[in-house]
DNA sequence: TGGGGTCGTTGTAGCGCTACAATTATCCAG
DNA sequence: CTGGATAATTGTAGCGCTACAACGACCCCA
C-alpha cells in the first residue's frame, strides 16, 4: 500500500465514539453508562456524573440506531400530510413538532398527494419501526390500509371523525362546520349561493365539505348545484374563477362559499376589482381561518379549525399509547364560525 | 398463569416477520434475501421472484433499523428550521421532501427556533446518525457548531451564502437583493424610504438585508435611519405599525420596504384603509413573492426567492456527498426582482 | 481432460446497544 | 455477629440485519 490517499470512496468518518469507550473512561461497565442515561435515578449521582463528564469530554453521542435495535423501541413519530404548503397542514405540523419533542420524540415527515406516493411512503416509513403514524383523512388505499393494519404500530387519522377509522382520529365533524356556515349565509337573507372547491378526483377529503353545504341548502330549500371545482394547483386564483363561472351560470348569484380562505381572499380581491359591494351585494365566506383571514377588507367570515390542536392531541394519542397507557381514540378538537364583514 | 389478559402494559404487537422467515418460505439463505431487497441485480431473476413472493405472502416489511446498524448506512437527513408556517421554509422543505424521496431517503424534521433548542435538536438528531443535516442560516451556538463539526455528517446551511459556511450552503447572497430593491425604488424617484424588519435580537438572520438596504440607501445620499421592528410574532399587523410609526417619525415618507411580503401586504391593506395612492404617492416593496403578491391589488413589487430550488439543491448535495461523489459545495439559486404595481 | 474464470449463493462475524438475571456491596434487625 | 433485605453494578445474550470472504457449480478454452 503506497498511500491511504489512494483509497477510494467517502473520506472515512472519524471513528465514533462508543459506549464501551465512556465506560473504560470513567471506569465503570458499558451498562451502567446505558443506565446513567436512560435510568439515571438508579445511578449513584457521583458515577452518574463520572460517566456523563467522561461523555463529555470524549463527545460522546449514544448510538440510538443500535439502541433502538436492542430495546426493540422506538422515538420516531410518522406525519404524512397531502402538503406542507397549506396552512392547516402547516399547523398541524407544527403542533406535533412542539408536543413531540416535549416528550423526546422526533417527527419523519411525508409529503404524499396521492394513493401511490402515500403507499410508498408508508411502507418505507414502516421500515423504521416509528412508534406511531399520524395520517390526514380516513381515505387511503386498500394495499395501504392493509400494511397499516399488519404493523401494529399506533395510528392516528386527522382532520376526520367519521368512520372508517383504522385506530384513532383527531378532528371535527367536516359536514357540520360547512353545513353551519351555509345556514347562517341563509340567515343573512343570501338565496343563491355557490360552492367553490377542488376537483373531487384530487381532493375527495374536501368532498365532506361540500355534501354538509348541500344538504343545508336543500334543507332551506335553496338550490344547491352551484358548484364550482378549481385543480389543486391555484391559489387565489380558484376564487376569481368561481365567481366568473357561476355568475355566468346564475346572474343572481349572491354569496360564495369557498373551502379554503384562498379561495374566498380571491374571490373578495374580484369583488374589489369588479366593484361589487361586500357584503351588500355579495358574500363571501371562506374555510380555515388562515391568518390574512383578519386582515383583508372586509374581514373574512370564515370557520376556524384548531389545526395546531389536532397536531398536539395527535400526538399525545401516540404518546399516551407508547407509554402503554391506554387512552380514549377520538378526540374532537371542534371548529367555529368566525363572523366577519364579509358575509 | 390464569390468562393473557391479565398482562400489564401494551397489547404485544404481533411478532415480525423477520429475513430469516423469508428465507426459509423462498428456500434460500437469509444473506440472498438481503441481496434480492439491496443488491438485485447480482441474484438470479427467478430467485428473486420466488424471494419478493415470499415476502409478499408474509407480509414481511425489511427491518431497515437493524440494517442501518449493520452497515453502517442511513437514508434520513435531518432538517433544521426555525418555523414550518413561513412561506418560504414551506418551500424548501418541499423541495427537500421531493428530492429525497427521488433517491429513497427520508426526512427528520426539527423545528427549532432558538439557539438552545437547536442545540437539543442537533444532539437528537445525531443520536440516529443522519445521512447529512440541513440548517438554515449560518448563525449557530458554538456548541452546536462543536457537535456538528466533530460528528463527521454532512452538512448544508441553507439560505445564505456569506462565511462563515461549515461545510456546504445553498441560498443566495442576501444583502444584494435588498439593496437592489431599494435601488430600484430610488430609481423610481421615492426618496423618504423605510424599511420594516424583525427585532434583530430573534432574528438576526434578517439583519443582513437591512444592512444591505441601509447601504443603497446611504450610497444614493439618502437617509437610512427609518427603521422599524416588529416582534416576530405579528404577521400582516407588522406593516400597519411600521407604517403608523414611520409616518410619524418622517411626515414625507413615500415607500417602505419589507423584509416579508406578509408586511408589505399588511401596509397595502393599511393605505387602503387610509386612502393612500399607491404607487402615487407611496410605494411598498416586499420580500419573498409569496403567493398573494401577485394577487393582491396592486401586485406587490417584490424579491422573489427560490425556495423549492434551495430545498432541492440542498438534498442534491446531500445525496452526492453520501454516494461518495465529490461535489460543489456552494450553490447560488439567484433571486429576482419582480416588479409589479406597488412600487 | 483439466485449470481458471465467472456467476450465484452461503456461513460467519459482528454493528452498538439494552433486557434481564446474577452479582457484589451496604445496611439494619434480631 | 449474622441472615436477609435493599441498592448499585455487572456479564451474558441477542436485537435483525449486512460485509466479506469463501464456496460450489458451471463454462470455456487450451
Amino acid at each position: 500500500m503506497v498511500s491511504a490517499a489512494m483509497t477510494s470512496g467517502p473520506p472515512l468518518p472519524p471513528p465514533a465514539v462508543r459506549m464501551s469507550d465512556v465506560a473504560r473512561e470513567a471506569g465503570v461497565s458499558p451498562m451502567t453508562v446505558s443506565n446513567a442515561f436512560k435510568r439515571p435515578e438508579i445511578v449513584l449521582p457521583e458515577t452518574r456524573e463520572r460517566i456523563l463528564s467522561a461523555a463529555r469530554r470524549l463527545g460522546y453521542v449514544p448510538n440510538g440506531i443500535a439502541g433502538m435495535l436492542a430495546s426493540g423501541r422506538s422515538n420516531l413519530v410518522a406525519v404524512l400530510v397531502p402538503s406542507i404548503r397549506n396552512s392547516s397542514f402547516a399547523r398541524t405540523i407544527q403542533g406535533l413538532s412542539d408536543a413531540l419533542s416535549e416528550h423526546g420524540f422526533q417527527l419523519l415527515l411525508a409529503v404524499a398527494d396521492t394513493a401511490d406516493s402515500e403507499f410508498q411512503a408508508v411502507e418505507s416509513v414502516l421500515a423504521r419501526r416509528p412508534a406511531g403514524i399520524v395520517l390526514t383523512g380516513n381515505e387511503h388505499h386498500p394495499d395501504t390500509v392493509r400494511l397499516l393494519r399488519q404493523s401494529g404500530v399506533p395510528l392516528v387519522e386527522t382532520w376526520i371523525l367519521s368512520e372508517p377509522i383504522l385506530d384513532m382520529a383527531v378532528g371535527f365533524t367536516l359536514g357540520d362546520a360547512a353545513g353551519e356556515m351555509a345556514r347562517f349565509l341563509v340567515s343573512r337573507g343570501y338565496r343563491h349561493i355557490g360552492f367553490a372547491g377542488y376537483l373531487p378526483a384530487e381532493r375527495s377529503r374536501f368532498l365532506e365539505r361540500q355534501r354538509g353545504f348541500q344538504s343545508a341548502l336543500r334543507q332551506a330549500g335553496l338550490r344547491d348545484d352551484l358548484i364550482f371545482h378549481a385543480d389543486e394547483t391555484v391559489g387565489f386564483a380558484g376564487g376569481r374563477l368561481a365567481m366568473t363561472e357561476l355568475r355566468a351560470r346564475e346572474p343572481r348569484l349572491d354569496a360564495l362559499f369557498c373551502v379554503t380562505d384562498i379561495f374566498a381572499v380571491g374571490a373578495l380581491f374580484e369583488c374589489q376589482r369588479r366593484g361589487i359591494a361586500v357584503p351588500r351585494d355579495f358574500a363571501v365566506a371562506g374555510y380555515g381561518d388562515f391568518e390574512i383571514a383578519a386582515e383583508v377588507v372586509p374581514g373574512l367570515t370564515t370557520v376556524r379549525t384548531r389545526g395546531y390542536e389536532i397536531g398536539r392531541a395527535a400526538a399525545s394519542l401516540v404518546v399516551e399509547r407508547a407509554a402503554g397507557r391506554a387512552t380514549t381514540s377520538r378526540v374532537d378538537v371542534g371548529y367555529e364560525l368566525i363572523i366577519r364583514g364579509s358575509a
